[in-house]
DNA sequence: CGAAATCTTGACCGATCTCAACTTACGTGG
DNA sequence: CCACGTAAGTTGAGATCGGTCAAGATTTCG
């Protein structure tokens, strides 16, 4: 377990509201996508509601069963969200990077937290109070479409990972996930995967000792490379996604 | 493959404006959970941009590659949601019932289906076009609260079934399916399964012949009664969520 | 630099899939 | 309403994918 995570979440060591802190805010609001399309005096209003907190590596942001009643949007750093099983076993779900928001699942329904979200690294978060952020989709409407648009795409991503989950075997789901890493045009087809191998295999469903023999297994048929613990050459995209 | 599979989707038997129908649509609109906070006026705004359409059973009513430019909301009937893995494979989503809708995902988007949509039975929808219903959220902002209420339990959902199938093995995958369906108050305990136990098999990532054997265990262990095909009595519910 | 976590590799085993044969349920048409 | 054909469901035997446990190598981070 995590040494941080001892800490008693509510000691974050920042915590500001808009007109007492260093600007940080202005910077936090800018970058998410679902604000970004307002005007000035738009965006000092919603600066008004949000509050910008930060959070150590490894300090965790909400766990389930907490109540949910804010919107979190990453400012800065990355974001761990996962869940435990029946069983008690973790099982990632998804990465949040700077831009990328959380909480909105009970947001709407005053429900509890059903996942746990970590600070990966150090984090710095903006939130929005759920009654604060009804009043500001009431007011800008136009809002609401980009959390839709933003929804919507959670919504596919999740389906499709259900979807592989549920009808893919283990090869071929490490094989689309390789081939996903790749997306943004990386030199030579080098890429760094995003998180430990311990990780990646909790979120494909798989263990640790899987994802190490199956890996070794693919740069034998010489679909891949493995440069690094982390770096990965991809050779035969083609092959390796007809596996 | 059903035989009304190779009917063309676009004949259906019924299609009519608001002011042109037998005042089905008022119905639809009525028992939409997005809708029912809104005034009659307003309500008879957003039943002249819907659009009432009859589909008989196994009739496709979109397919993964179309474009996507409805909201898809269920008035009357059941619509199987699938996916196709890579290889082929087909994945149940999800089953709507009356009041349920679907194809939000692009709708915000302007993308393709990712997903099939077909009537298990014949089956009423309400349609509405992406852009008439922009101008309506963008008017009455508390419907996309509603709406993204709804996206929210969605979202949950799917993540949870995605933990599930990641971390859970097929006895515990079934025994949850079970205790949920149990959920509203039956008589005797007694159940009736949603769905044949080969789309049951696909939702929960296996296949109909572990799903005939896991259940054979079950009622061995004496959790379950196997009462008919689609009937099961739940005996001990708090062992079966122990397995 | 050193402790702790992550990662790798090997051996083994068991859960689940596959294939095949058979039975049962269901919808259609006579 | 019954008979028939097709799809769904069941059961068995065998194969295998992937998990588990354990030991050792490597990386990470204070």
């Amino acid at each position: 377990m995590n040494k941080e995570k001892t800490m008693n979440n509510n000691q974050h060591t920042n915590c500001c509201h808009h007109d007492n802190c260093s600007g940080n805010n202005e910077s936090c609001v800018a970058i998410v996508p679902i604000f970004n399309h307002l005007e000035k005096s738009q965006m000092e209003e919603i600066m008004g509601v949000t509050h910008s907190v930060a959070y150590k590596k490894g300090e965790v942001i909400y766990s389930a069963g907490d109540q949910a009643d804010s919107l979190y949007i990453v400012n800065m750093g990355r974001v761990r969200i996962y869940r435990l099983s029946e069983a008690g076993k973790e099982q990632l779900l998804r990465i949040l990077k700077p831009g990328d928001f959380t909480g909105e699942l009970a947001l709407f329904n005053e429900t509890l937290h059903e996942a746990y979200a970590s600070a990966m690294v150090d984090t710095s978060i903006c939130t929005v109070k759920r009654l604060d952020l009804q009043d500001l989709l009431l007011k800008y409407p136009s809002i609401s479409l980009k959390v839709m648009a933003e929804f919507s795409r959670r919504l596919e991503r999740a389906e499709r990972q259900t979807t592989r989950l549920a009808t893919e075997k283990v090869d071929t789901r490490i094989a689309l996930f390789l081939a996903e890493c790749l997306e943004v045009g990386s030199m030579n087809n080098e890429i760094t995967l995003p998180m430990s191998k311990k990780d990646l295999a909790s979120y494909l469903g798989t263990t640790p000792e899987t994802i190490s023999r199956k890996l070794y297994e693919l740069e034998t048929l010489g679909y891949i490379r493995l440069i690094s613990n982390k770096k990965i050459q991809i050779i035969d995209l083609d092959s390796l996604l007809l596996i």
